[in-house]
DNA sequence: GTCTATAGAATGATAGAC
DNA sequence: GTCTATCATTCTATAGAC
């Protein structure tokens, strides 16, 4: 349907999207500072300049990699809070909503985690994760007052907690391995929810 | 008592400890790759040939400081299992242990946690973590067997969910903030066990 | 759309004076 | 223990041919 999944004419090349994925897992597996654009052009098997034909610049392809996690991570949150449902249900929604973003997406929400700020572009997408931080924090807080979440601890080191275990799924998880996503997200919110103690 | 601690004669200079430490605290703000040696050395306030008086390389400084990690985190291993105890009480004094670690460690544990295995420092440190991560995960599964930690969840998933949580805590914490680490240690304790829902 | 070639800046590390 | 000066290498990005 849109102008970008029309079949290209002539011969092949690279489009886009292709070469930002490979640009983004090269980023995840050595660092972003440590990755060079002969290193990206290398694993695509073209030359540098070939690769500055797609991309103006090597921000561009963190920037564009960046904006594809913060938008999804935001849409979660924008999608819930439109629904109707109490606080505790909406909590429990992100985080599931979370986990889904993070299997589906894992290589533009690994670089988005690792972000350090050193640059514009950076800042600009540390200055977005913060929104988006604050925005959970008042749902864990809303959920406190309602009483189904535990109030003996502070609104925003609960959601550092859950949000650092959900967040941690992009350092081990990968959707050609063993472990399911449905069945990841589950275990994310049982553990979240009602700990690793069994029921008593 | 050690050598190391002996007065300084003439003048005093820097010693290795705090150009490891301000070295170290740079790694952290801006990434390794993306600290330079002349950016460590302007914030020592001397120069490069200065630094590299105390240090033969960059590296250098990266394998001390994971090192350091390194060994504080497997010596709370170590005590841990010499004591008598349930696997489920040795699970709760590993995570309770890594959670003081990371507090009173937080700048070699964060570099520590970013290693990506680029070179020979970093895939060393990368594999005595991975042995870290096994050793644990051990732990879990014997404290699934013993019934105290619930079983309908994979002992290496659980594993990197609770040790993912305790390890967000370098993107935040800070020791002269405004949470208390043993308060910090008794919150994790709290979720990772019995989760975030109000006891019912 | 891809190439060769290169500009211009920054990097890790060293030599040698004081 | 710190300095100035410098080296070889690597980096991002560009020019221009095909």
């Amino acid at each position: 349907m849109s102008a970008d999944s029309r079949p290209r004419r002539g011969r092949p090349g690279h489009d886009r999207d292709q070469v930002l994925a490979v640009a983004v897992q090269l980023f995840n597996e050595q660092g972003y500072d440590a990755t060079s654009v002969a290193d990206v052009a290398a694993r695509l098997g073209l030359t540098k300049s070939a690769l500055y034909h797609h991309f103006a610049s090597k921000q561009e392809l963190l920037r564009l990699a960046l904006d594809a996690a913060l938008d999804a991570l935001e849409e979660v949150l924008d999608r819930t809070l439109a629904e109707p449902g109490t606080a505790s249900d909406h909590l429990r929604q992100v985080v599931r909503g979370a986990v889904d973003v993070l299997t589906a997406r894992q290589p533009s929400v690994t670089l988005l985690l690792r972000v350090r700020g050193n640059t514009d572009v950076e800042q600009e997408a540390l200055r977005r994760r913060r929104a988006f931080d604050q925005r959970v924090t008042a749902l864990v807080r809303a959920a406190q007052d309602e009483g189904l979440v535990r109030a003996d601890i502070d609104a925003a080191v609960a959601t550092r907690l859950v949000f650092g275990m959900v967040n941690s799924l992009v350092e081990w998880y990968r959707p050609d391995g063993a472990v399911d996503p449905d069945e990841l997200a589950r275990d994310v919110l049982a553990v979240a929810l009602d700990g690793l103690q069994s029921p008593r």
